[in-house]
DNA sequence: ATGGCGAGTGTGACTCGA
């Protein structure tokens, strides 16, 4: 079972790109982010048709994550719990059913938080620490599960090219990289920092600037595992030559295989 | 990490993103 992940940048820009990928890539499970859409106008017929079970969590303009699934997808869950009155769409769950077994996968956008500090930066902190909550959860069930998405963090300095660039920036922040590791160290598994240590692997171009063409990336889209799911995986990896396709979103597809 | 972009909203020029 092939679970990818994926930040389209809005979905009705990206129908073509992403439904391309789609048909080349053939992913069983995908975790999309930034639909940009309300649930009514998400162009569910484009994935169903390919087989996908669709389900979203849309709001208007910004934000929004969606979960499409070949495979059978129950118990599907919206938002991340811990503050009523969040009404950014940035978290969504469902348990998908494998021929060896479950995985519970859960899809987030975490917010970006930029200026810092300020009050998106506060935002982006307690958000983390609501999905901290969450993570202990999935990890006192000990059962295979995974956090897939945008993480709007860049956890070391070699997951960045120009490292000295974001010491500022919400997303390489000290605090910010230490909320991040306080949900990782609970006991999850990063899934592609596990078989690739070594440094210049990217998932996030900036459309500015030339970025791509001076390969100006950063590492941002992550995949943590709780240890019953870190046992099944065979392989990981990004899709970098998707940023370089016409209408590009400015991040690739990150994706894990699980022997389920 | 800004000279340089792009999407959404909704038709001007703004907000938002990373």
């Amino acid at each position: 079972m092939r679970v990818a992940t994926f930040n389209i940048n809005g979905i009705k820009a990206r129908a073509e790109a992403l439904t391309s990928w789609l048909d080349e890539a053939s992913p069983d499970v995908v975790v999309l982010q930034e639909i940009k859409s309300v649930d009514e106008g998400f162009p569910r017929d484009l994935f169903e048709d390919r087989g996908y079970t669709v389900e979203t969590h849309g709001q208007k303009s910004f934000n929004g994550v969606a979960i499409l699934s070949k495979l059978p997808l129950e118990d599907v869950t919206r938002g991340l719990p811990g503050d009523d009155a969040d009404e950014q769409a940035r978290w969504i769950e469902g348990t998908v059913i494998g021929d060896q077994g479950a995985v519970r996968v859960c899809g987030l956008y975490l917010p970006n938080g930029n200026p810092a500090p300020g009050p998106k930066y506060d935002y982006k902190l307690g958000w983390m620490e609501r999905m901290r909550a969450r993570a202990a959860e999935l990890l006192a069930m000990e059962e295979p599960a995974l956090m897939a998405g945008d993480y709007n963090i860049i956890p070391q300095a070699e997951d960045a090219a120009k490292p000295d660039a974001w010491r500022e920036d919400a997303l390489f922040l000290l605090s910010s990289r230490d909320a991040y590791r306080r949900i990782l160290n609970l006991g999850f598994t990063e899934a592609f920092r596990t078989r690739h240590p070594e440094p210049g692997h990217y998932s996030f171009w900036d459309y500015q600037a030339g970025a791509w063409q001076r390969n100006n990336g950063i590492r941002i889209d992550h995949i943590l595992m709780t240890p019953q799911c870190a046992d099944l995986m065979t392989d990981t990896g990004i899709e970098k030559e998707v940023r370089g396709r016409d209408k590009p979103s400015d991040h690739v597809p990150v994706w894990v295989d699980l022997d389920l």
